[in-house]
RNA sequence: UGACCUGUGGUGUAAUGGUAGCACAGCGGACUCUGGAUCCGCUAGUCCAGGUUCGAAUCCUGGCAGGUCAGCCA
């Protein structure tokens, strides 16, 4: 059997990198080993985009009964905290990634790297260079022009002298590289005789003042890939110029560790990075919307943020839905963050309790109904879920509904509450509109109502008549107020960064991406924890925050349901 | 501008020389105790120009458009 037969499911087609990974495969290459990682710096939180090449190589080596790692980049002590390294590791198990006990950094290659290093001066493939970062800069010369560096012929026992002691304290920050000697006219930038190390007197957040020169990403990351086996290094697009860099590193490497088989080297593959529309997604501007207090945090819901999402209510398996969907390609792309929403709905509407809320109230008093009766009208979970069983619902005299639910004047296709209009409300009774109680200045404060007690459970009644909307409710004395956090997308514009001269994407900001509301919904909800995910009837899935205390529940609104009725008056406006 | 990469409905993504398909969005309808869900249908696409071929989204040439790179960030 080939290995497409093997792995693919009749029909199904894979995308540009599993079909070179099975060529791979076929070809015999490593023994037939995959092995992929992930390597984030710990400088920031995980976001969608990245959840996208975290599964891309975490399903792959699964699917090809190979390894997965996680390995943090931490070459930048500047930047770097074990905060992070937490949070990353908390959103990938969450997200159901499991590296067993293959949890790498690279900042523990710093030794081998060293030794590598100083071998590459050995064999003339590496300098000290004394420019400054700006002489470095201008000296590199344009793409047309190529550039030059005085100490590129500089003797070698001279390097390796001065790089030992650039190792052992002797200089000031920034006064001397480690370069790669390759070749200053390469049209290729990266190949440009690329620093390797640099001096920071810098404490590291795990190997502390152990060291005062860094290794770079460049010189690190391919290194890291090699010794820790990787086949496949999958990242994304702006690292294809990389590449002939990676591959020169790893060749040289190659000269001086000459055990390993011939094939053993790491294969990169880039694919096109997620953007989504509507938001932001570089860690640069998410630190900033968090620094700048425009959110409340990583985690506030509004960000694209895997915490951000999961506090938004978004579940592992809807996140790994759309990025399914999303697929893997090379081709810049944009996609509608209508399909993100759309993942959260189909994903949701199949877990999600159903309950009763009510978030803009509007009284209702049904006149014939007997003074301080109470009945517990049974209502169904989960339709999608008939072993979810039901629930019972406390009805009363008084009731609220949603303000939207009524109007006095009621334009063509408004099917809902109006006056001398009946309407069922969902499980209870069928109630007809018989009065509007109005305040001195003219609002609705007030819905006087009937109803019909043959309709009891919201059954049709024997006589055939029909209602042509159903609405949710709940009863004004049973009712437990929440705070309810509605949330919008956090930018106007579909693309933020799309801004006029002395702008920045901050400008767009949605200044109502969050509204907060007391809602009242029905008491089944009591008892909710944090995490609980809910759909309130007709109006959206909403999930219990951690901010909620014993006496006060809070929801923040995942998505809306999907509103026939909003699309309607919205086209009738026009 | 130099190198590298990429161009398929509005947005994503398949078709690997042989009927341009799927999803999201949009529009219409059926059904419904959620204007939800479900079901059915419709609109809409191969960047352009040549060439190779019986046959090109696919191969070749030349344009055009977009992206990336010129940090001692990753």
């Amino acid at each position: 059997m080939s290995v497409k037969e093997k792995f693919n499911k009749e029909e199904e087609s894979v995308n540009f990198i599993e079909e070179i990974i099975q060529k791979d495969l076929e070809q015999g290459r490593n023994d037939g080993r995959i092995h992929t990682r992930f390597p984030p710096e710990p400088n920031g939180y995980l976001h969608i985009g990245h959840a996208k090449a975290i599964l891309l190589s975490y399903n792959i080596a699964k699917k090809y009964n190979g390894k997965f790692n996680l390995r943090f980049d931490d070459t930048n002590p500047e930047t770097e905290d074990y905060k992070y390294v937490e949070a990353i590791k908390e959103d990938l198990r969450w997200l159901g990634i499991d590296w067993e006990d293959r949890e790498f950094y690279a900042s523990d290659y710093f030794e081998q790297l060293y030794q590598w290093a100083e071998e590459l001066i050995r064999r003339g493939y590496a300098y000290v260079c004394e420019l400054s970062p700006e002489e470095m800069a201008k000296l590199r010369g344009t793409p047309k022009q190529p550039g030059q560096s005085p100490y590129r012929d500089r003797p070698i026992e001279e390097s390796l002298d001065l790089f030992r002691r650039m190792r052992a304290g002797e200089f000031p920050d920034n006064s001397m590289t480690l370069r790669a000697k390759i070749d200053m006219a390469s049209p290729n930038m990266h190949m440009r005789d690329p620093v390797m190390y640099r001096i920071k007197h810098k404490t590291h957040f795990r190997q502390g003042d152990k060291w005062c020169i860094y290794p770079t990403y460049d010189w690190t990351h391919g290194q890291s890939d090699y010794i820790e086996g990787i086949t496949h290094s999958l990242c994304t697009l702006e690292f294809e110029v990389h590449r002939p860099l990676y591959d020169w590193f790893i060749d040289r490497i190659k000269e001086i560790d000459t055990e390993k088989p011939k094939d053993y080297r790491p294969r990169q593959i880039e694919f096109a990075r997620l953007n989504l529309n509507y938001t932001v997604m570089s860690k640069r501007k998410l630190l900033r919307l968090v620094q700048e207090g425009y959110v409340s945090g990583w985690d506030d819901p509004r960000m694209p943020t895997l915490a951000g999402l999961r506090r938004r209510g978004y579940t592992p398996e809807a996140i790994k839905l759309f990025i399914e969907k999303v697929g893997y390609a090379k081709r810049e792309n944009i996609i509608d963050i209508s399909l993100l929403e759309w993942a959260a709905r189909e994903d949701l509407n199949k877990r999600a309790q159903r309950i009763m809320g009510v978030i803009d109230p509007l009284k209702v008093v049904i006149t014939n109904y007997p003074d301080g009766m109470v009945e517990y009208m049974e209502a169904i979970n989960n339709p999608e879920k008939p072993d979810a069983g039901t629930r019972k619902v406390p009805f009363s005299k008084v009731i609220y509904i949603e303000r939207s639910d009524f109007m006095e004047n009621p334009p063509k296709k408004f099917y809902r509450l109006a006056p001398g209009r009946e309407v069922r409300l969902r499980y209870a009774y069928w109630i007809k509109c018989t009065d509007v109680i109005k305040d001195e200045n003219g609002n609705i404060i007030e819905i006087h109502a009937t109803y019909d007690p043959q309709t009891r459970g919201g059954h049709n009644p024997p006589d055939g008549r029909k209602v042509k909307a159903t609405l949710h409710w709940v009863s004004a004395q049973h009712a437990i107020p929440v705070e309810v956090r509605l949330y919008d997308r956090l930018f106007l514009k579909p693309d933020p960064d799309d801004v006029p001269e002395g702008k920045d994407f901050t400008d767009s900001i949605n200044p109502n991406s969050l509204v907060v509301k007391t809602a009242y919904v029905e008491p089944f909800v009591k008892d909710a924890k944090p995490g609980d995910k809910f759909q309130f009837e007709r109006v959206g899935y909403f999930c219990v925050d951690p901010d909620s205390t014993d006496e006060k529940l809070v929801f923040n609104r995942t998505v809306t349901l999907k509103d026939e009725w909003s699309k309607i008056a919205k086209k009738q406006k026009k």
